[in-house]
DNA sequence: TATAATCCATAGAAAATAGTTATGGATTGA
DNA sequence: TCAATCCATAACTATTTTCTATGGATTATA
């Protein structure tokens, strides 16, 4: 099953001789000849008839010369291909996140990055962390964008690298009446109504439990996935919502952070890959990018 | 460029493991070990991440392994090919004669080998013998049916099977006035309209050199290809024909040999292929039937 | 007609490649 | 902690490939 023999074949029929075919293979007239003698060992036909004037090809020797040629443009296309993924000039980079990385990391960075690097293609999950962890140690991604801690299960099943510290902030829409009170304290919040993430994102859990040690027990009025949905329903119901700082950056909406004494509650998005699996070059150069 | 390679690496992710496909494979597992890093020396590229349990792709040996299944693939296709074109299910026969071989001889004994060959297919050329000599010396045919002698400047460069002995006899249709006449001598037709093959063909030759040689002149009012061109001429302008017994024999005509004391000409055919080329199964076999 | 030249094949030696055995490091499970 | 189980490495051996040298056959040339 060696194509350069193969090769070999297709040099010889191309020169008509073995001799001078031997030259440009940098070989002896003898090596090449046994060679040929090889390939038709191994299909069991004569492949070349040999004569005073050179050699020419048999029936059989026209099929094999035909079907190698494929097979042999097959192997050097793969070779190119691997090139390519090297040099970033292919390339698929999966990568998930949460609705923030996603939406408000991801889309700056893609851009960034395909800039660069324009034939990068990106399949980009959005999922909750703990999913996105899963994901990434079954190989179903390379990278994950989380909010850290891990699962305590996978954190020796994965590389983490600190992306950026995160605060987590009450909005309103302007005009709130909660903008008239200065000096606002955790305690105002005591039931007031709160559009939330749904339950068990790790985002939620982050503000679920800072409430629940300072003691304030808020009304969840709604659950919702999406960050852009939230922030519609806090303008439009004209309730409280807990988003992340990196959601009001760029946005020219009416939603404004409240500042309350003593709250703060902070996380850290992270990157993640599976321990011990070396990235793929676009995977690799993403990442490279993501961390300035 | 060693499909066994990229063999070896598709076992051990089957596998899942180096050690136990290295078992199936008969080797030991250095040796499969060692394959596996060629390869990746060849790409440049990680092809597995090893692990205590076992290995497992990277992103680039998923390219290879995928790419390597159908390189193989065509390989073995390749082997079945040529497997099958030895047991004759599969090939072409490529075969040229002139008119009446194509039409008298040819008919038949393809119908007879693809009985029991039925996958063999033909391509028949019908064509002068001195063309059909051309074609295959030139490898254009593989086998021709020609009227000997060869052209001699190719008769070393064929083998020459003589195949069968022929008889050209003149043809008139019933009712013609000729086979109310006894005892025809060569000297009756003198003069006598005459429907010949075309000028230059082998048949024709020999006719006008008997002729010749007999002394006497016939009037040639025609000149066709065709052998049923001929004899529907000869049927419908009652003149004279000279056709090979051949073409007379199976069909219910009303066209028949006439007899003329001392008119003898006779001609041999003959199975020709290219000298030093071995005939591919398929023209072997059938040129073992023509025979018979 | 002989002679030289040019093919390809073969034989035996040399070189290169591939495989084996033995061993070690690393991780997992008992 | 120990044994077991992976894979990698090293040194040796076996095999395969290539080279050198040569010969047979055919064609061109003297």
């Amino acid at each position: 099953m060696d194509l350069s023999l193969v090769r070999s074949l297709i040099a010889v029929v191309e020169h008509g001789a073995i001799t001078s075919a031997a030259n440009e293979l940098g070989l002896t007239q003898p090596a090449l000849s046994r060679r040929i003698q090889l390939l038709e060992e191994h299909f069991g036909e004569m492949l070349l008839v040999r004569s005073r004037q050179g050699v020419s090809l048999t029936e059989m020797g026209r099929l094999v010369e035909a079907e190698g040629r494929v097979m042999i443009d097959r192997w050097e296309r793969l070779e190119e291909t691997l090139k390519a993924h090297r040099n970033l000039e292919m390339g698929t980079v999966r990568i998930g996140g949460g609705a923030t990385a996603v939406s408000f990391l991801l889309p700056e960075a893609i851009a960034d990055f395909q800039r660069a690097n324009s034939s990068v293609r990106f399949q980009v999950k959005e999922a909750g962390s703990r999913d996105v962890e899963f994901d990434v140690v079954n190989e179903n991604l390379e990278l994950g964008i989380v909010t850290l801690p891990l699962q305590p299960q996978w954190s020796n099943e994965l590389d983490v690298v600190p992306l950026v510290r995160d605060r987590i902030v009450p909005v309103a829409a302007e005009g709130h009446p909660i903008f008239e009170q200065e000096n606002l304290t955790l305690s105002s919040l005591q039931g007031v109504g709160l559009i939330g993430f749904e339950a068990g994102s790790a985002i939620r859990q982050l503000i679920d439990s800072a409430l629940r040690q300072a003691g304030v027990q808020m009304n969840v009025l709604m659950e919702l996935r999406s960050i852009p949905a939230i922030l519609q329903m806090v303008s439009s119901t004209r309730s409280l919502g807990f988003v992340s700082m990196l959601s009001l950056g760029q946005s020219e909406s009416h939603i404004r952070p409240v500042e309350v004494l003593g709250l703060n509650i902070n996380r850290e998005l992270a990157v993640i890959s599976k321990r011990g699996r070396p990235l793929s070059a676009s995977a690799s150069a993403f990442a490279q990018t993501l961390r300035s």
